[in-house]
DNA sequence: TAGAACTGTTGACACGTGATATCAAACACA
DNA sequence: TGTGTTTGATATCACGTGTCAACAGTTCTA
């Protein structure tokens, strides 16, 4: 307690709160003596009077981990400091309740949903007072969906040489799959629209073994095209490919996701698609700023755009 | 407030935590009304009256999240669980003293720590009444690190096929790097006890070009032997060498650390080390548990065993 | 000059919990 | 019956903060 700056308890709470007129020669005495004494507000005593504490909970859905989502951690990480924030990351886990459980019991002030929230966790979060971001917008339909759209970019890519059988390559290990699904809409929903047949789907396993099962069991004599769902899948089916005697891109063509370090160091170089995070994290970073304001408008609805690269390599 | 079971405030909390003498008639009733009211104690309000939370940091190094630290993570969080501890979990930033002191902000009872904080924050941590995981033994030396002994492993297997000059390749990008010192020591240490020049050390990036030119500049015609801070950058090792036209493991031999899928699914296969993280995850369990009991007491000094596994591939 | 308006500061309360001392009732014993 | 003991439940306080009404001092207005 700093009420020893010469002055009362409920000052101090004006000056770091910014609420009542205070003369400028106050303010300094009393910022003076909290730098002094190293004062720092609790946070228990915070969240008990207003009810919410101060802490911003990002969900991370119980899939791989990788460099993409690290990256966009570290940056809302480092937004949310700007608004004195405490950032709490927690990983789900098998259970969703429990996952719900855990965030609610921080009482967060703002939810960052990277895809585990379903539209009942959303209510109840922000029924007890918490924003969730990304915000809903009203164009957030599956064929808006940033998944979606990588689906489709990716046929594109593996029809460049001719037609082929397209298929898509999902990630069989024992975590979830939030992504995937929908990057399998975006490619049936594109061969629909063309009048191709509805693409396949097959699990493939991060191991040599079951990843050529799997190929084996679907490849027969033409020329296949696998999209799969990350950069670690489409290393698994090209050494099934290997394995198996299958010339790339000619027999079988291969596409990942993700542009991780890896799939570029290898040989034949992997193509694959890269997503810019730079929208996403506007997104979040304007939802954080209206945070602030209590405003609810939307901030002009931000560019809606994806910028995707097509990272070409030597498997398409 | 469930103190609407036909029963008093301090009664629900004497229920609650199992203090006072309670008749198994009025407990049964008191959980009952808890549990019909969906009541759940305040974490602010037991914060503010104990002085401490009920949170378990859990402190990540700012390096690559892989999917080693991943499981870590899960086991440590469904660990936590069962001592009805909240985790959070933290990524460290560039500035270690804002890390720390996020940290502190949650006045954590508890901080597990994967080799970020530093024997001034430690002390600061325990000083203000955290619980700093794993605890500190006697016998914590360098030389029964852990990064110590996987460096000194990985120089053995090198020299599997003959005598050759031995590089430590480390990791070359914009985040630290808490763990390749150590490896690179016990490098250092087991061939200065063995009569050998003492290994340079190499910065790799994770691109083509960047590897390539470190390797170009390192190697001289002899056959060197590369030990890498992890399997990314042995791949980064191995398409220099394969971009210089060198024989694998003719002119370079070349192995990872992590046993990713990765390096299991390329051509040629990768060797590499495998770690096992049950020791670990026993020793932070214990450290755990012995929380609960507030007992200071080192459960027996659990097993300091490193059960680290050579995963023998086509590149040494 | 009396009253009104404004400025700067403060006392008091509420938030929800854990701990401690207290209290009423029932019971044992002389 | 009177006294001490045990049992079960509660009133009260403390934790550290944000907010609000109130207060003393000063300046403005009629």
């Amino acid at each position: 307690m700093a009420r020893r700056a010469g002055v009362s308890r409920a000052t101090v709470s004006h000056v770091l709160n910014g609420r009542g007129r205070i003369p400028e020669e106050t303010r300094q005495r009393v910022l003076a003596a909290a730098s002094e004494l190293q004062y720092t507000p609790s946070p228990a005593g915070r969240a008990l009077v207003r009810g919410r504490s101060d802490v911003l909970v990002i969900v991370i859905p119980h899939t791989t981990f990788g460099r993409n989502l690290q990256d966009l951690v570290d940056d809302i990480t480092a937004q949310a400091d700007t608004h004195d924030l405490s950032v709490v990351v927690r990983f789900a886990g098998p259970d969703p309740e429990e996952t719900l459980a855990a965030v609610q019991h921080f009482r967060p002030v703002a939810v960052v949903d990277f895809g585990v929230l379903g539209a009942a966790d959303r209510d109840s979060l922000e029924a007890s007072g918490a924003v969730v971001i990304p915000k809903l917008r009203p164009d957030d339909t599956l064929e808006n969906n940033a998944n979606f759209t990588i689906g489709e970019l990716m046929v594109q890519e593996l029809l460049r040489k001719g037609p082929r059988r397209l298929v898509f390559g999902a990630l069989l290990d024992e975590r979830s799959d939030p992504f995937g699904p929908a990057r399998y809409e975006g490619m049936k929903h594109w061969a629909q629209a063309h009048g191709l047949p509805i693409p396949r789907r097959m699990e493939i396993p991060l191991h040599l073994a079951g990843a050529r099962a799997a190929l084996q069991a679907e490849f027969a004599d033409e020329p296949i095209g696998v999209a799969c769902y990350n950069d670690a899948v489409a290393l698994a089916v090209l050494a099934a490919g290997r394995d198996l005697g299958l010339s790339v891109p000619g027999h079988l063509s291969v596409m990942g996701v993700d542009a991780t370090a890896e799939g570029q160091l290898v040989s034949p170089r992997l193509t694959t698609l890269k997503a810019d995070n730079g929208p996403v994290m506007a997104r979040i970073a304007a939802d954080l700023t209206s945070l602030d304001g209590r405003t609810g408008a939307h901030p002009g609805t931000p560019e809606r755009t994806r910028p995707f690269t097509v990272i070409r390599g030597e498997t398409t």
